[in-house]
DNA sequence: AACAAATGTGAGCACTGCTCTTGACTTTCG
DNA sequence: CGAAAGTCAAGAGCAGTGCTCACATTTGTT
């Protein structure tokens, strides 16, 4: 039985060159990007640095537009990969250090790559739209993490229903929706709408550390501060009281 | 006594002409934000609506800069008068219902002005760096709101203090101190860590609905899950339980 | 009316994304 | 083996950008 279904011809020597080639394209691509930001990308920049002229890249990418979707994508996976391995590193019943390693990981690597975080979660870039069949994938990868997380968690009997009930959310977003029925969660409507408030929180407080410098935005937490926030937001989403392993959550991440 | 130091002259007709002037160009650039972004702003764009050449404008204002400048002030204002509007509608002793007034007028605003949202609170424009002299006052309009609300509520006695005090807060950051004595606040670390964490939240959350377009993004949140959050959030702070007048919270914003 | 300051003009430089033609090179097929 | 087909880089060119500068014009004041 072959891999796919359809022939897999091997690859000729020129198209093994033009994978390179673009290849390249995209590690320059993201070298500016995180130097001068991702509305200042510059196609001739990149072919300057190519060592080429500005239109013969235009043989590998269609626009500009199609090299920021494969930074775009670049950007989801290496992201996606990181918060994948950190989480790996804990045992799989331990969902409050799980939750705690990803939202650190996401945290390290946005102040990391500020300009690619940007890219992803800030201000939209001008005139671009991202196309959604090729983004969607990898763009949700974390958040599919952290629902995996609470459903495991959940069907473990390791999440605490939140005392203050009182509030009840009465309609999930059609997208949270799409989420739970795709992946089949078991977790409650309550729950799972404090599952988005908590990824919703989690982006708001990385992103006021690494877009901070208007004047509104002059918040440098510092880790503990930040640290703090993630075990609140953990006992939000109703990992706290049930696993009190920890008096002390292991709120410093790893490194 | 005169009404400032240096004496006032009275403005010349050139001088109200020049003001006019530049009052126009704001408001051009305004209009030209809102609808291509913040990166795509451009002057000869504005110098052809003012009906004048690309060259006149640098008359009035200095570069691309001075203008981002101009606009990122004019919208902090905005979002401030706004919603200082909004919390003044309730009485002073309404925390939840203020703090609920607070959040919404935020998403209100941000909804109806996502490119000047996104120039306040996103990623960077790549080649600018906004001047804090200029820009903090305005840009800390409605964060010193939020902490003037929660410290009025501590001094009511309204404000509960978490029952999880497990998880103690160590550091502040350095712009929280300096939040706290500049305004000479007396609520304790713990929850002025926690109003941060409820700060940056909110606009994660309002964020995420700005932004959502990219494939994490998919997020359109009807407004009953933004009632939601900012309920859960309201609690978070601590204005949950002491404050029981909500069996149901006015989770619903005006208007 | 005359002067000087303020304002508008147009050319020009360097940069951007993108298109198109031209020439050279490589692969493939008759 | 040679010709056709495919691939690629180069360069010119168009329209747009921010910004500067010398020059002309308007305008308020003396």
């Amino acid at each position: 039985m072959p891999q796919t279904e359809l022939a897999v011809k091997p690859p000729t020597p020129r198209e093994r060159a033009r994978a390179r080639t673009i290849e390249d394209i995209v590690r320059l691509g993201r070298e500016h990007l995180a130097v001068h930001g991702a509305a200042a990308l510059s196609l001739r920049a990149v072919a300057r640095d190519l060592g080429v002229v500005s239109s013969a890249v235009y043989r590998y990418v269609e626009n500009r537009e199609e090299l920021l979707t494969l930074l775009l994508i670049d950007a989801y996976n290496e992201l996606g990969d990181e918060v994948d391995a950190a989480v790996a590193t804990l045992p799989v019943t331990d969902f409050a250090g799980r939750f705690n390693a990803l939202g650190s990981a996401v945290r390290r690597w946005a102040l990391r790559e500020p300009a690619r975080y940007g890219l992803l979660f800030g201000s939209p870039v001008p005139g671009y739209q991202a196309p959604a069949e090729r983004t969607t994938a990898p763009g949700t990868r974390v958040i599919y993490a952290l629902m995996a997380l609470l459903d495991g968690a959940y069907r473990a009997g390791r999440l605490a229903a939140p005392d203050d009930q009182a509030v009840i959310v009465p309609v999930l977003s059609d997208d949270l929706e799409r989420i739970r029925s795709g992946m089949g969660l078991a977790v409650p409507d309550g729950l799972l709408a404090r599952g988005a408030l908590v990824w919703t929180s989690l982006f708001g407080a990385v992103s006021f550390e690494v877009f901070g410098q208007y004047g509104a935005g002059t918040f440098a937490a510092p880790d503990e501060l930040f640290a703090h926030h993630l075990a609140v937001l953990a006992e939000l989403a109703g990992l706290g009281q049930s696993s009190q392993r920890a008096g002390r959550q292991t709120a410093d991440h790893p490194e």
